[in-house]
RNA sequence: GGGCCGUUAGCUCAGCUUGGUAGAGCAGUUGACUUUUAAUCAAUUGGUCAGGAGUUCAAAUCUCCUACGGCCCA
Protein backbone atom coordinates (compact mmCIF):
# COMPACT_ATOMS: atom_id res chain seq x y z
CA UNK A 1 0.00 0.00 0.00
CA UNK A 2 1.17 3.25 -0.97
CA UNK A 3 2.61 4.95 2.18
CA UNK A 4 2.17 8.39 0.75
CA UNK A 5 -1.36 7.82 1.40
CA UNK A 6 -3.21 10.64 2.45
CA UNK A 7 -5.81 8.17 4.18
CA UNK A 8 -2.80 6.28 6.56
CA UNK A 9 -1.33 9.89 6.90
CA UNK A 10 -4.63 11.52 8.59
CA UNK A 11 -4.77 8.30 10.66
CA UNK A 12 -0.80 8.97 11.63
CA UNK A 13 -1.78 12.30 12.95
CA UNK A 14 -4.82 11.51 15.14
CA UNK A 15 -2.75 8.74 16.12
CA UNK A 16 -0.22 11.68 17.24
CA UNK A 17 -2.65 13.94 18.34
CA UNK A 18 -4.19 10.89 20.58
CA UNK A 19 -0.64 9.89 21.94
CA UNK A 20 0.11 13.67 23.22
CA UNK A 21 -3.39 14.15 24.55
CA UNK A 22 -1.50 10.96 27.57
CA UNK A 23 -4.12 8.08 25.92
CA UNK A 24 -2.36 4.88 25.92
CA UNK A 25 -3.20 3.53 21.86
CA UNK A 26 -2.74 -0.16 23.08
CA UNK A 27 -3.95 -0.46 26.68
CA UNK A 28 -3.76 -4.04 27.56
CA UNK A 29 -5.85 -3.69 31.43
CA UNK A 30 -9.59 -4.18 30.68
CA UNK A 31 -11.91 -6.77 32.36
CA UNK A 32 -14.83 -7.78 29.62
CA UNK A 33 -17.34 -9.46 30.95
CA UNK A 34 -20.07 -10.65 28.58
CA UNK A 35 -20.36 -11.02 24.57
CA UNK A 36 -22.86 -9.13 22.17
CA UNK A 37 -24.53 -12.55 21.71
CA UNK A 38 -24.44 -12.69 25.67
CA UNK A 39 -26.59 -9.11 26.46
CA UNK A 40 -29.12 -9.72 23.49
CA UNK A 41 -30.28 -13.33 24.42
CA UNK A 42 -30.50 -11.83 27.98
CA UNK A 43 -32.33 -8.83 27.78
CA UNK A 44 -33.07 -8.63 23.61
CA UNK A 45 -36.79 -8.73 24.97
CA UNK A 46 -37.24 -6.39 27.79
CA UNK A 47 -38.68 -3.21 27.32
CA UNK A 48 -36.97 -0.08 28.54
CA UNK A 49 -38.81 -0.12 31.96
CA UNK A 50 -37.49 -3.60 32.80
CA UNK A 51 -34.04 -2.85 31.55
CA UNK A 52 -33.84 0.61 34.01
CA UNK A 53 -34.77 -1.91 36.60
CA UNK A 54 -31.56 -3.83 36.33
CA UNK A 55 -28.49 -2.13 38.29
CA UNK A 56 -25.86 -4.63 36.55
CA UNK A 57 -22.95 -2.99 34.82
CA UNK A 58 -21.59 -4.61 30.92
CA UNK A 59 -18.46 -4.75 30.21
CA UNK A 60 -17.86 -5.78 26.65
CA UNK A 61 -15.34 -5.32 23.84
CA UNK A 62 -14.81 -5.32 20.47
CA UNK A 63 -14.19 -3.46 16.75
CA UNK A 64 -15.73 -0.88 16.07
CA UNK A 65 -18.13 -0.93 13.05
CA UNK A 66 -19.79 2.25 12.88
CA UNK A 67 -20.16 6.03 14.22
CA UNK A 68 -23.20 7.88 13.99
CA UNK A 69 -22.43 11.48 15.33
CA UNK A 70 -24.46 13.63 16.65
CA UNK A 71 -22.36 16.37 17.73
CA UNK A 72 -22.50 15.72 21.87
CA UNK A 73 -23.80 12.57 21.57
CA UNK A 74 -23.15 8.85 19.09
CA UNK A 75 -24.51 6.03 18.23
CA UNK A 76 -21.69 3.31 17.24
CA UNK A 77 -21.95 -0.18 16.13
CA UNK A 78 -19.23 -3.09 18.53
CA UNK A 79 -18.98 -6.33 16.81
CA UNK A 80 -17.09 -9.34 18.69
CA UNK A 81 -16.89 -12.70 18.09
CA UNK A 82 -20.59 -13.35 17.65
CA UNK A 83 -22.38 -10.64 16.99
CA UNK A 84 -22.92 -6.77 17.15
CA UNK A 85 -24.33 -4.25 19.46
CA UNK A 86 -25.09 -0.52 19.45
CA UNK A 87 -23.77 1.74 22.13
CA UNK A 88 -25.05 5.27 23.05
CA UNK A 89 -22.43 7.54 23.69
CA UNK A 90 -23.18 11.07 25.47
CA UNK A 91 -21.13 13.54 26.65
CA UNK A 92 -22.79 14.62 29.46
CA UNK A 93 -22.98 10.93 30.54
CA UNK A 94 -19.04 9.71 29.78
CA UNK A 95 -17.47 13.45 30.60
CA UNK A 96 -16.23 16.06 28.25
CA UNK A 97 -12.55 14.73 28.48
CA UNK A 98 -13.76 11.12 27.76
CA UNK A 99 -16.21 12.70 24.95
CA UNK A 100 -13.41 14.66 22.99
CA UNK A 101 -10.98 11.79 22.93
CA UNK A 102 -13.74 9.42 21.34
CA UNK A 103 -14.11 11.50 18.33
CA UNK A 104 -10.85 10.44 17.62
CA UNK A 105 -11.63 7.07 17.44
CA UNK A 106 -12.21 5.65 14.11
CA UNK A 107 -14.31 2.88 12.49
CA UNK A 108 -12.09 -0.59 13.15
CA UNK A 109 -10.61 0.68 16.50
CA UNK A 110 -10.72 -1.85 18.76
CA UNK A 111 -12.61 -0.34 21.79
CA UNK A 112 -13.67 -1.23 25.50
CA UNK A 113 -17.58 -0.15 26.77
CA UNK A 114 -19.09 -0.40 29.86
CA UNK A 115 -22.14 1.05 31.38
CA UNK A 116 -25.79 -0.30 31.56
CA UNK A 117 -28.47 -0.81 29.04
CA UNK A 118 -31.82 0.66 27.64
CA UNK A 119 -33.79 0.53 24.43
CA UNK A 120 -33.98 3.07 22.13
CA UNK A 121 -37.34 4.73 20.04
CA UNK A 122 -36.48 2.13 17.73
CA UNK A 123 -36.78 -0.62 19.84
CA UNK A 124 -33.15 -1.14 19.73
CA UNK A 125 -31.10 -2.92 22.74
CA UNK A 126 -27.84 -0.55 23.75
CA UNK A 127 -25.62 0.40 25.83
CA UNK A 128 -25.55 3.41 27.22
CA UNK A 129 -21.24 3.44 27.69
CA UNK A 130 -19.97 5.56 31.35
CA UNK A 131 -16.56 4.52 30.08
CA UNK A 132 -15.66 4.26 26.32
CA UNK A 133 -11.85 3.15 25.85
CA UNK A 134 -9.45 2.57 22.98
CA UNK A 135 -7.87 -0.76 23.08
CA UNK A 136 -6.53 -0.35 19.96
CA UNK A 137 -5.72 1.77 17.52
CA UNK A 138 -6.63 0.99 14.08
CA UNK A 139 -4.11 2.85 10.93
CA UNK A 140 -6.25 1.15 7.67
CA UNK A 141 -9.81 2.36 6.94
CA UNK A 142 -11.75 -1.04 6.67
CA UNK A 143 -13.96 -1.77 3.84
CA UNK A 144 -16.98 0.38 2.80
CA UNK A 145 -19.87 -0.20 5.67
CA UNK A 146 -22.72 -1.41 2.56
CA UNK A 147 -21.05 -3.40 0.11
CA UNK A 148 -17.86 -4.55 2.55
CA UNK A 149 -15.18 -6.56 0.55
CA UNK A 150 -16.50 -8.66 -1.79
CA UNK A 151 -13.54 -8.98 -4.27
CA UNK A 152 -12.39 -12.90 -4.29
CA UNK A 153 -8.84 -12.20 -4.44
CA UNK A 154 -8.81 -9.66 -1.78
CA UNK A 155 -11.06 -11.64 0.30
CA UNK A 156 -8.59 -14.60 0.32
CA UNK A 157 -5.65 -12.75 0.51
CA UNK A 158 -6.95 -10.31 3.26
CA UNK A 159 -8.38 -13.41 5.24
CA UNK A 160 -8.65 -11.03 8.38
CA UNK A 161 -10.27 -8.27 6.33
CA UNK A 162 -12.97 -10.76 5.11
CA UNK A 163 -14.11 -12.21 8.81
CA UNK A 164 -13.85 -8.89 9.84
CA UNK A 165 -16.46 -7.51 7.08
CA UNK A 166 -18.20 -11.07 6.12
CA UNK A 167 -20.40 -12.39 8.97
CA UNK A 168 -21.38 -15.74 6.64
CA UNK A 169 -17.96 -16.42 6.62
CA UNK A 170 -17.10 -16.41 10.22
CA UNK A 171 -20.09 -18.67 10.45
CA UNK A 172 -18.58 -21.07 7.71
CA UNK A 173 -15.39 -21.70 9.86
CA UNK A 174 -17.50 -22.02 12.78
CA UNK A 175 -19.35 -24.91 11.00
CA UNK A 176 -16.65 -25.85 10.43
CA UNK A 177 -15.33 -26.27 13.54
CA UNK A 178 -18.84 -27.87 14.53
CA UNK A 179 -18.98 -30.91 11.91
CA UNK A 180 -14.77 -31.84 12.80
CA UNK A 181 -15.97 -32.34 16.25
CA UNK A 182 -19.45 -33.90 15.35
CA UNK A 183 -16.90 -36.25 13.38
CA UNK A 184 -14.39 -36.50 16.16
CA UNK A 185 -17.32 -37.74 18.80
CA UNK A 186 -18.49 -39.93 16.65
CA UNK A 187 -14.96 -41.88 15.91
CA UNK A 188 -14.60 -41.67 19.25
CA UNK A 189 -17.89 -43.07 20.78
CA UNK A 190 -17.46 -45.88 18.37
CA UNK A 191 -13.78 -46.76 20.67
CA UNK A 192 -11.71 -45.37 17.73
CA UNK A 193 -8.10 -43.78 19.04
CA UNK A 194 -7.08 -40.44 17.39
CA UNK A 195 -3.74 -40.82 16.08
CA UNK A 196 -1.03 -38.99 14.15
CA UNK A 197 1.52 -39.99 11.95
CA UNK A 198 4.20 -38.37 9.75
CA UNK A 199 3.56 -35.21 7.69
CA UNK A 200 6.76 -35.94 6.16
CA UNK A 201 8.03 -38.95 4.68
CA UNK A 202 10.85 -40.92 3.23
CA UNK A 203 8.65 -42.20 0.43
CA UNK A 204 5.11 -40.72 -0.53
CA UNK A 205 2.89 -43.48 -0.23
CA UNK A 206 -0.84 -44.74 -0.16
CA UNK A 207 -2.38 -42.94 -2.75
CA UNK A 208 -1.38 -41.70 -6.38
CA UNK A 209 -0.72 -38.27 -6.70
CA UNK A 210 2.53 -36.16 -7.36
CA UNK A 211 4.21 -35.33 -3.35
CA UNK A 212 5.70 -31.88 -2.80
CA UNK A 213 9.60 -32.99 -2.24
CA UNK A 214 11.70 -30.92 0.99
CA UNK A 215 14.86 -31.92 2.15
CA UNK A 216 16.34 -32.97 5.52
CA UNK A 217 19.95 -31.40 6.35
CA UNK A 218 20.87 -33.04 9.19
CA UNK A 219 20.05 -36.42 8.22
CA UNK A 220 20.78 -35.59 4.68
CA UNK A 221 18.25 -37.13 3.08
CA UNK A 222 15.11 -35.90 0.74
CA UNK A 223 11.51 -35.86 2.60
CA UNK A 224 8.00 -36.08 1.15
CA UNK A 225 4.96 -34.26 2.61
CA UNK A 226 2.57 -36.73 2.91
CA UNK A 227 0.18 -37.76 -0.10
CA UNK A 228 -1.93 -39.80 2.88
CA UNK A 229 -1.32 -41.43 6.28
CA UNK A 230 -2.64 -44.45 4.98
CA UNK A 231 0.36 -46.65 5.37
CA UNK A 232 1.05 -45.63 9.06
CA UNK A 233 -2.26 -45.80 9.91
CA UNK A 234 -2.26 -49.64 8.68
CA UNK A 235 0.89 -50.42 10.21
CA UNK A 236 -1.05 -49.53 13.89
CA UNK A 237 -3.41 -52.14 12.82
CA UNK A 238 -0.97 -54.59 12.37
CA UNK A 239 0.44 -52.99 16.08
CA UNK A 240 -2.94 -53.98 17.33
CA UNK A 241 -4.38 -50.95 17.81
CA UNK A 242 -7.68 -51.73 16.15
CA UNK A 243 -9.37 -48.67 15.65
CA UNK A 244 -7.59 -46.14 14.84
CA UNK A 245 -8.65 -42.37 12.99
CA UNK A 246 -6.44 -39.10 11.75
CA UNK A 247 -7.82 -36.27 11.04
CA UNK A 248 -5.14 -34.00 9.38
CA UNK A 249 -4.09 -32.70 6.47
CA UNK A 250 -2.96 -34.23 3.30
CA UNK A 251 -0.72 -32.79 0.33
CA UNK A 252 -0.72 -32.87 -3.43
CA UNK A 253 1.46 -31.47 -5.75
CA UNK A 254 -1.37 -31.07 -8.55
CA UNK A 255 -3.64 -28.20 -10.04
CA UNK A 256 -6.01 -25.54 -7.99
CA UNK A 257 -9.59 -25.79 -8.48
CA UNK A 258 -12.92 -24.81 -6.87
CA UNK A 259 -12.49 -28.62 -5.66
CA UNK A 260 -8.44 -29.30 -4.58
CA UNK A 261 -6.81 -26.96 -2.88
CA UNK A 262 -2.91 -28.60 -2.85
CA UNK A 263 -3.27 -28.83 1.45
CA UNK A 264 -6.19 -30.31 2.22
CA UNK A 265 -7.86 -32.13 4.88
CA UNK A 266 -9.13 -35.83 5.79
CA UNK A 267 -10.08 -37.97 7.86
CA UNK A 268 -8.44 -41.50 7.32
CA UNK A 269 -9.73 -44.43 9.61
CA UNK A 270 -9.39 -48.12 10.02
CA UNK A 271 -11.12 -50.58 11.38
CA UNK A 272 -10.07 -54.30 12.35
CA UNK A 273 -12.36 -56.95 11.44
CA UNK A 274 -14.68 -54.99 9.37
CA UNK A 275 -15.10 -54.81 5.81
CA UNK A 276 -15.85 -51.80 2.90
CA UNK A 277 -19.88 -52.98 3.43
CA UNK A 278 -19.67 -52.43 7.03
CA UNK A 279 -17.77 -48.92 6.29
CA UNK A 280 -20.98 -47.80 3.52
CA UNK A 281 -23.26 -48.24 6.78
CA UNK A 282 -20.86 -46.21 9.22
CA UNK A 283 -20.54 -43.88 6.12
CA UNK A 284 -24.01 -43.02 6.23
CA UNK A 285 -24.24 -42.94 9.84
CA UNK A 286 -21.72 -40.20 10.00
CA UNK A 287 -22.94 -37.99 7.55
CA UNK A 288 -26.56 -38.27 8.65
CA UNK A 289 -25.75 -37.75 11.78
CA UNK A 290 -23.83 -34.59 10.78
CA UNK A 291 -26.45 -33.30 8.37
CA UNK A 292 -29.32 -34.01 11.38
CA UNK A 293 -27.12 -31.31 13.41
CA UNK A 294 -26.65 -29.04 11.17
CA UNK A 295 -29.50 -28.82 9.21
CA UNK A 296 -32.05 -30.66 11.52
CA UNK A 297 -33.25 -32.50 8.29
CA UNK A 298 -31.51 -35.06 6.03
CA UNK A 299 -32.20 -32.80 2.48
CA UNK A 300 -30.89 -29.60 1.98
CA UNK A 301 -30.00 -27.00 -1.21
CA UNK A 302 -26.48 -26.96 -2.32
CA UNK A 303 -26.35 -24.27 -4.64
CA UNK A 304 -29.30 -25.21 -7.09
CA UNK A 305 -30.18 -28.75 -6.36
CA UNK A 306 -31.62 -30.53 -3.04
CA UNK A 307 -29.60 -32.96 -1.86
CA UNK A 308 -31.38 -35.69 0.05
CA UNK A 309 -29.93 -37.83 2.70
CA UNK A 310 -32.29 -40.19 3.24
CA UNK A 311 -31.26 -43.74 3.33
CA UNK A 312 -29.86 -46.12 2.34
CA UNK A 313 -28.63 -44.28 -0.44
CA UNK A 314 -27.94 -45.34 -4.05
CA UNK A 315 -25.46 -48.35 -4.76
CA UNK A 316 -23.71 -49.02 -8.41
CA UNK A 317 -20.72 -50.46 -9.55
CA UNK A 318 -18.60 -48.61 -11.39
CA UNK A 319 -19.75 -50.47 -14.72
CA UNK A 320 -23.73 -50.14 -13.70
CA UNK A 321 -22.62 -46.23 -13.48
CA UNK A 322 -21.31 -46.31 -16.92
CA UNK A 323 -24.45 -48.34 -18.38
CA UNK A 324 -26.98 -46.11 -16.70
CA UNK A 325 -25.51 -42.28 -17.92
CA UNK A 326 -24.04 -43.98 -20.84
CA UNK A 327 -25.24 -45.75 -24.34
CA UNK A 328 -22.33 -48.39 -23.56
CA UNK A 329 -23.24 -52.14 -23.86
CA UNK A 330 -21.80 -54.51 -21.32
CA UNK A 331 -19.39 -56.39 -23.94
CA UNK A 332 -17.68 -52.76 -24.38
CA UNK A 333 -16.63 -52.85 -20.87
CA UNK A 334 -15.64 -56.52 -21.35
CA UNK A 335 -13.02 -55.74 -24.07
CA UNK A 336 -9.99 -53.59 -23.77
CA UNK A 337 -9.87 -52.90 -27.64
CA UNK A 338 -13.92 -52.23 -27.70
CA UNK A 339 -13.42 -50.02 -24.41
CA UNK A 340 -10.34 -47.88 -25.77
CA UNK A 341 -12.58 -47.44 -29.40
CA UNK A 342 -14.96 -46.67 -27.24
CA UNK A 343 -13.34 -44.22 -24.92
CA UNK A 344 -11.30 -42.09 -28.38
CA UNK A 345 -14.79 -42.30 -29.99
CA UNK A 346 -15.81 -39.76 -26.77
CA UNK A 347 -12.53 -37.42 -27.24
CA UNK A 348 -10.56 -38.99 -24.26
CA UNK A 349 -6.69 -40.25 -24.82
CA UNK A 350 -6.36 -43.85 -24.50
CA UNK A 351 -2.82 -45.28 -24.49
CA UNK A 352 -2.23 -48.19 -26.64
CA UNK A 353 -1.36 -50.26 -23.80
CA UNK A 354 -3.86 -48.88 -21.09
CA UNK A 355 -5.37 -51.92 -19.61
CA UNK A 356 -9.14 -52.44 -19.33
CA UNK A 357 -9.36 -51.25 -15.50
CA UNK A 358 -7.82 -48.01 -16.28
CA UNK A 359 -10.27 -47.02 -19.40
CA UNK A 360 -13.01 -48.35 -17.43
CA UNK A 361 -12.92 -46.14 -14.66
CA UNK A 362 -11.62 -43.18 -17.29
CA UNK A 363 -14.99 -43.95 -19.03
CA UNK A 364 -16.82 -43.88 -15.56
CA UNK A 365 -15.34 -40.21 -14.82
CA UNK A 366 -16.09 -39.27 -17.88
CA UNK A 367 -19.96 -40.33 -18.30
CA UNK A 368 -21.03 -40.89 -14.95
CA UNK A 369 -19.18 -38.80 -12.48
CA UNK A 370 -21.16 -35.59 -12.94
CA UNK A 371 -24.58 -37.17 -12.58
CA UNK A 372 -24.01 -38.11 -9.17
CA UNK A 373 -25.82 -35.93 -8.03
CA UNK A 374 -27.79 -37.59 -4.93
CA UNK A 375 -25.41 -39.61 -2.53
CA UNK A 376 -24.28 -42.78 -4.34
CA UNK A 377 -21.65 -45.55 -3.16
CA UNK A 378 -19.51 -46.91 -6.17
CA UNK A 379 -18.59 -49.96 -6.19
CA UNK A 380 -16.26 -52.58 -7.58
CA UNK A 381 -13.27 -50.51 -8.57
CA UNK A 382 -10.67 -52.55 -11.01
CA UNK A 383 -7.81 -53.81 -9.22
CA UNK A 384 -5.18 -51.26 -11.81
CA UNK A 385 -6.17 -48.62 -10.17
CA UNK A 386 -6.70 -50.26 -6.34
CA UNK A 387 -3.10 -50.69 -5.27
CA UNK A 388 -3.97 -51.46 -1.85
CA UNK A 389 -7.64 -52.81 -1.76
CA UNK A 390 -8.28 -56.45 -1.15
CA UNK A 391 -9.47 -58.18 -4.32
CA UNK A 392 -13.29 -59.20 -4.74
CA UNK A 393 -13.86 -62.73 -4.01
CA UNK A 394 -14.99 -64.74 -6.66
CA UNK A 395 -13.71 -61.73 -9.07
CA UNK A 396 -10.08 -61.10 -8.68
CA UNK A 397 -10.06 -58.56 -11.74
CA UNK A 398 -12.01 -55.97 -9.44
CA UNK A 399 -11.84 -54.81 -5.81
CA UNK A 400 -13.69 -54.62 -2.80
CA UNK A 401 -13.72 -51.23 -2.74
CA UNK A 402 -16.50 -47.99 -3.15
CA UNK A 403 -16.32 -44.43 -3.43
CA UNK A 404 -18.85 -42.06 -2.15
CA UNK A 405 -19.98 -39.22 -4.33
CA UNK A 406 -22.27 -36.56 -3.84
CA UNK A 407 -23.28 -33.38 -6.27
CA UNK A 408 -20.80 -35.48 -8.90
CA UNK A 409 -18.28 -35.06 -6.09
CA UNK A 410 -16.13 -37.54 -5.04
CA UNK A 411 -16.55 -37.08 -0.79
CA UNK A 412 -15.19 -40.66 0.24
CA UNK A 413 -12.69 -43.67 -0.55
CA UNK A 414 -12.96 -46.93 1.18
CA UNK A 415 -11.70 -50.04 1.02
CA UNK A 416 -11.42 -53.57 2.28
CA UNK A 417 -7.48 -53.78 2.66
CA UNK A 418 -4.82 -56.06 0.89
CA UNK A 419 -3.41 -57.88 3.71
CA UNK A 420 -1.47 -59.83 1.99
CA UNK A 421 2.06 -59.39 1.69
CA UNK A 422 2.89 -61.04 -1.50
CA UNK A 423 -0.52 -59.99 -3.00
CA UNK A 424 0.88 -56.18 -1.72
CA UNK A 425 4.02 -57.04 -2.97
CA UNK A 426 2.67 -58.05 -6.25
CA UNK A 427 0.54 -54.80 -6.22
CA UNK A 428 3.27 -52.47 -6.13
CA UNK A 429 5.11 -54.27 -8.29
CA UNK A 430 2.51 -53.53 -11.03
CA UNK A 431 2.44 -50.08 -9.56
CA UNK A 432 6.35 -49.92 -10.75
CA UNK A 433 6.06 -50.57 -14.07
CA UNK A 434 3.67 -48.16 -14.37
CA UNK A 435 6.15 -45.85 -13.19
CA UNK A 436 8.67 -46.72 -15.50
CA UNK A 437 6.38 -46.54 -18.14
CA UNK A 438 6.41 -42.70 -16.94
CA UNK A 439 3.59 -42.13 -14.67
CA UNK A 440 5.17 -40.35 -12.10
CA UNK A 441 1.85 -40.50 -9.59
CA UNK A 442 2.12 -44.49 -9.64
CA UNK A 443 3.07 -45.76 -6.36
CA UNK A 444 6.18 -46.95 -5.37
CA UNK A 445 7.52 -50.34 -3.96
CA UNK A 446 7.41 -49.54 -0.33
CA UNK A 447 9.18 -52.46 1.13
CA UNK A 448 9.09 -51.58 4.65
CA UNK A 449 5.02 -51.59 4.79
CA UNK A 450 5.46 -54.79 3.20
CA UNK A 451 7.95 -56.08 5.68
CA UNK A 452 5.34 -55.06 8.06
CA UNK A 453 2.29 -56.73 6.75
CA UNK A 454 4.25 -59.98 6.74
CA UNK A 455 3.93 -59.37 10.61
CA UNK A 456 0.26 -59.83 9.63
CA UNK A 457 -2.62 -57.35 9.69
CA UNK A 458 -5.84 -58.17 11.07
CA UNK A 459 -8.81 -58.36 7.97
CA UNK A 460 -9.39 -54.75 8.13
CA UNK A 461 -11.21 -51.65 6.38
CA UNK A 462 -10.32 -48.46 5.78
CA UNK A 463 -11.73 -44.83 4.55
CA UNK A 464 -10.73 -41.43 3.64
CA UNK A 465 -13.35 -38.55 4.10
CA UNK A 466 -12.73 -35.63 3.03
CA UNK A 467 -13.53 -32.78 5.39
CA UNK A 468 -13.41 -29.74 3.17
CA UNK A 469 -15.89 -31.10 0.65
CA UNK A 470 -17.91 -32.36 3.34
CA UNK A 471 -18.14 -28.65 4.83
CA UNK A 472 -18.40 -27.38 1.23
CA UNK A 473 -21.49 -29.75 1.26
CA UNK A 474 -23.15 -28.59 5.03
CA UNK A 475 -22.06 -24.51 4.20
CA UNK A 476 -23.54 -24.10 0.82
CA UNK A 477 -20.00 -23.46 -0.62
CA UNK A 478 -19.09 -23.38 -4.06
CA UNK A 479 -15.53 -23.25 -3.97
CA UNK A 480 -12.89 -25.34 -1.38
CA UNK A 481 -11.26 -21.47 -1.15
CA UNK A 482 -14.70 -20.97 0.61
CA UNK A 483 -13.60 -23.55 3.59
CA UNK A 484 -10.45 -23.08 3.89
CA UNK A 485 -9.11 -20.03 5.64
CA UNK A 486 -6.02 -19.53 3.61
CA UNK A 487 -6.54 -20.97 0.17
CA UNK A 488 -2.96 -21.18 -1.63
CA UNK A 489 -2.73 -18.27 -3.87
CA UNK A 490 0.12 -17.36 -6.05
CA UNK A 491 2.91 -15.32 -4.61
CA UNK A 492 1.71 -11.22 -5.88
CA UNK A 493 4.94 -9.06 -6.28
CA UNK A 494 2.86 -6.13 -5.21
CA UNK A 495 2.44 -6.21 -1.65
CA UNK A 496 -1.08 -6.02 -0.67
CA UNK A 497 -0.93 -6.14 3.13
C1' G B 1 -1.90 -26.50 -20.08
C1' G B 2 -6.37 -24.27 -23.21
C1' G B 3 -10.75 -20.90 -23.70
C1' C B 4 -13.64 -16.84 -21.88
C1' C B 5 -14.03 -12.77 -18.42
C1' G B 6 -11.85 -9.32 -15.06
C1' U B 7 -7.95 -5.68 -12.67
C1' U B 8 -10.02 2.40 -12.55
C1' A B 9 -9.59 6.46 -5.32
C1' G B 10 -8.94 2.79 1.11
C1' C B 11 -13.85 -0.09 -0.41
C1' U B 12 -18.13 -0.82 -4.06
C1' C B 13 -18.54 0.58 -8.97
C1' A B 14 -19.43 3.99 -13.72
C1' G B 15 -16.44 5.64 -17.84
C1' C B 16 -14.00 1.70 -22.76
C1' U B 17 -18.49 0.11 -27.95
C1' U B 18 -17.51 5.57 -31.00
C1' G B 19 -9.65 7.89 -28.39
C1' G B 20 -9.94 14.51 -26.84
C1' U B 21 -7.22 16.98 -19.48
C1' A B 22 -10.52 10.67 -14.64
C1' G B 23 -16.33 10.30 -12.24
C1' A B 24 -20.11 8.66 -8.34
C1' G B 25 -21.46 6.49 -3.58
C1' C B 26 -19.25 5.01 0.96
C1' A B 27 -14.86 5.95 3.93
C1' G B 28 -11.62 10.44 5.11
C1' U B 29 -11.23 15.95 6.36
C1' U B 30 -13.99 20.70 8.06
C1' G B 31 -18.63 22.59 9.99
C1' A B 32 -24.00 21.83 12.08
C1' C B 33 -26.70 18.27 15.00
C1' U B 34 -28.17 14.47 22.31
C1' U B 35 -32.52 8.30 20.21
C1' U B 36 -29.60 7.27 15.17
C1' U B 37 -29.05 2.64 12.64
C1' A B 38 -26.55 2.56 4.89
C1' A B 39 -28.31 8.79 10.25
C1' U B 40 -29.00 13.65 7.89
C1' C B 41 -27.33 18.55 5.83
C1' A B 42 -23.23 21.78 3.76
C1' A B 43 -18.27 22.14 2.00
C1' U B 44 -13.91 19.42 0.68
C1' U B 45 -9.24 16.10 -0.01
C1' G B 46 -7.88 11.79 -2.50
C1' G B 47 -5.80 8.45 -8.95
C1' U B 48 1.33 5.04 -11.47
C1' C B 49 -6.75 3.74 -14.65
C1' A B 50 -2.50 -3.87 -12.55
C1' G B 51 2.69 -3.48 -15.10
C1' G B 52 5.22 -2.86 -19.84
C1' A B 53 5.45 -1.93 -25.09
C1' G B 54 3.04 -0.25 -29.56
C1' U B 55 -0.49 2.69 -32.86
C1' U B 56 -1.88 7.97 -32.71
C1' C B 57 -1.19 14.98 -32.71
C1' A B 58 -3.65 12.62 -28.39
C1' A B 59 -4.81 6.12 -24.95
C1' A B 60 -8.40 4.25 -18.83
C1' U B 61 -10.53 3.62 -23.89
C1' C B 62 -7.49 0.50 -29.78
C1' U B 63 -3.33 -3.57 -30.44
C1' C B 64 0.41 -6.84 -28.32
C1' C B 65 3.14 -8.88 -24.11
C1' U B 66 3.45 -9.89 -18.81
C1' A B 67 1.45 -10.51 -13.81
C1' C B 68 -2.54 -11.69 -10.63
C1' G B 69 -7.59 -13.38 -10.04
C1' G B 70 -12.50 -15.71 -11.40
C1' C B 71 -15.37 -19.30 -14.23
C1' C B 72 -15.31 -23.38 -17.63
C1' C B 73 -12.47 -27.29 -19.97
C1' A B 74 -8.07 -30.83 -19.75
Amino acid sequence: MNEKSELLRKRKEKIESLRSMGVELYPNDVSVTATTKSVIDRFGDMDNEDLKGIDEKFALAGRLMAIRNFGKAAFVSIQDRDGRIQGYIARDKVGIDRYSIFKKFDVGDMVFISGSLLKTKTGELTVEAEEIRLLSKSVRPLPEKWHGLTDVEARYRQRHLDLIMNPAVKKVFYTRSRIIKLIRDFMQKRDFLEVETPMMQSMAGGAVARPFKTYHNALDMDLYLRIAPELYLKRLIVGGLERVFEINRNFRNEGISTSHNPEFTMMEFYQAYATYEDLIVMTEEMITLVAMEVFGSLSFDYQDTEIDLSRPWQRLTVKEAILKYSDTTPDILEDRVKAAQYARSMGMPVEDDEPLGKIIVAIFEEVAESKLVQPTFVTSYPIEVSPLSRKSAGNSEFTDRFELYIYGRELANAFSELNDPEDQRNRFAMQLREREAGNEEAHEMDEDYIGALEYSMPPTAGEGIGIDRLVMLFTNSPSIRDVILFPHMRAKMKATT
